[in-house]
RNA sequence: GCCGAGGUAGCUCAGUGGUAGAGCGCUGCCCUGAAAAGGCAGGCGUGGUCAGUUCGAUUCUGACCCUCGGCA
């Protein structure tokens, strides 16, 4: 019998963290961070991590886990991700994943070829190249070494084409050709994914709430703490760094800072729900405003029980 | 009250005697080593109102209304 693996997915601010630790303690779970912000430390408040107090008694995974001066990114996440996954059920309990990064999740489920082809002083030279000739110029360069993802990438998807041609420098082999090659968790264990959905109303209303709630808790002050390293060019992309920036340099009041996340988190949401929503294997979750915790979990329960 | 500037897409604004564009926003979509990233697509809007000139006005003229700045 294969082992069970759950997924609690869904845009942010609809409550996914909360109901993931509910769902833990009821069936012996461990969760496992799906989020390519959470992962770093000393981003908490921003990352909206939920604080200890809550999450005390559930393990959590791959929060807080790494420098913001580290660049992470989806391989490392599957790689880590994978062996705690295998070290959770080992140990006879229930990994549950739980965040809203698409890429992350969707490279879990169906696998990503992990040749070491990433070559920095490469994508440098490639881009000079591109600013110089423009981007037709190294699209070209694509349809000749590998016409199927020349197909599918456009002309100005720059970073796109950077990485397809510089998987092909490194390897030899088109990058259309080694993603038919991965293989993901998806037919190694009993997966069952849920998605969680509140009306775009209330998600408006929760994150203004959180946003409030961050500024109380303190996020100027870690800002202003993470800006005196030098953060990776992941880290740095966090909603809200360079809102609250913005705001340290007298560029415009506080208020304005607020405002800009509260947006920009929105169009998060956005984004999140376009990837999510054409994942057919999704079980989705549409939250009521007045439905609790208790009454969701019990949808999870009654169907992840056979 | 007088003088000046202006009223064009949700916002900021460009432009033209032959019924309008840009950026941002918004909506939808794509996505496999930066993913909270990157890319693509979508614009009939009473051109402040009314009247005049004209074959034809958003574009010229006049009146009125409104906004902003200066003077009182």
């Amino acid at each position: 019998m294969r082992a069970k693996v759950i997924f609690l997915v869904g845009p942010t601010a609809t409550g996914k963290s909360e109901l993931g630790i509910k769902l833990a303690s009821r069936i012996k779970g461990e969760i496992i961070s799906c989020d390519s912000m959470q992962v770093y430390k000393g981003m908490e408040i921003l990352s909206a991590v939920l604080p200890p107090v809550l999450r005390k008694k559930i393990r959590h995974h791959l929060v807080s886990y790494v420098s913001p001066k580290y660049e992470y990114n989806v391989v490392k996440f599957q790689r880590d991700a994978i062996k705690i996954l295998k070290d959770i059920i080992k140990r006879g309990k229930i990994p549950i994943f739980i965040g809203g990064s698409g890429l992350y999740y969707k490279v879990l489920l169906d696998g990503i070829f992990t040749q070491q082809t990433h070559d920095k002083r490469l994508r440098e030279k490639l881009y000079k190249e591109a600013k110089a000739y423009s981007s037709y110029f190294l699209y070209e360069k694509l349809k000749r070494i590998d016409p199927q993802s020349s197909a599918k990438i456009h002309p100005h998807d720059l970073k796109r084409i950077i990485r397809a041609i510089e998987v092909y420098e490194k390897t030899g082999i088109p990058i259309s050709t080694w993603q038919k090659r991965t293989k993901g968790i998806i037919n190694e264990y009993d997966v069952r994914i849920f998605g969680l959905l509140r009306s775009k109303d209330v998600i408006f209303k929760r994150i203004q709430e959180r946003t409030e709630r961050m500024f109380r808790a303190g996020v100027v002050e870690e800002i202003k703490r993470l800006l005196r390293v030098k953060l990776s060019k992941t880290a740095q992309q966090a909603v809200g760094i360079k809102e609250i920036s913005g705001y340290l340099n007298s560029l415009y009041p506080l208020e304005e800072a607020k405002r800009l996340i509260v947006s920009n988190t929105l169009k998060l949401v956005k984004k999140q729900l376009t990837w999510f929503k054409r994942d057919k294997r999704i079980n989705w979750i549409n939250i009521r405003d007045n439905q609790t915790d208790d009454e969701v979990i019990k949808i999870i329960l009654d169907e992840i029980k056979n």
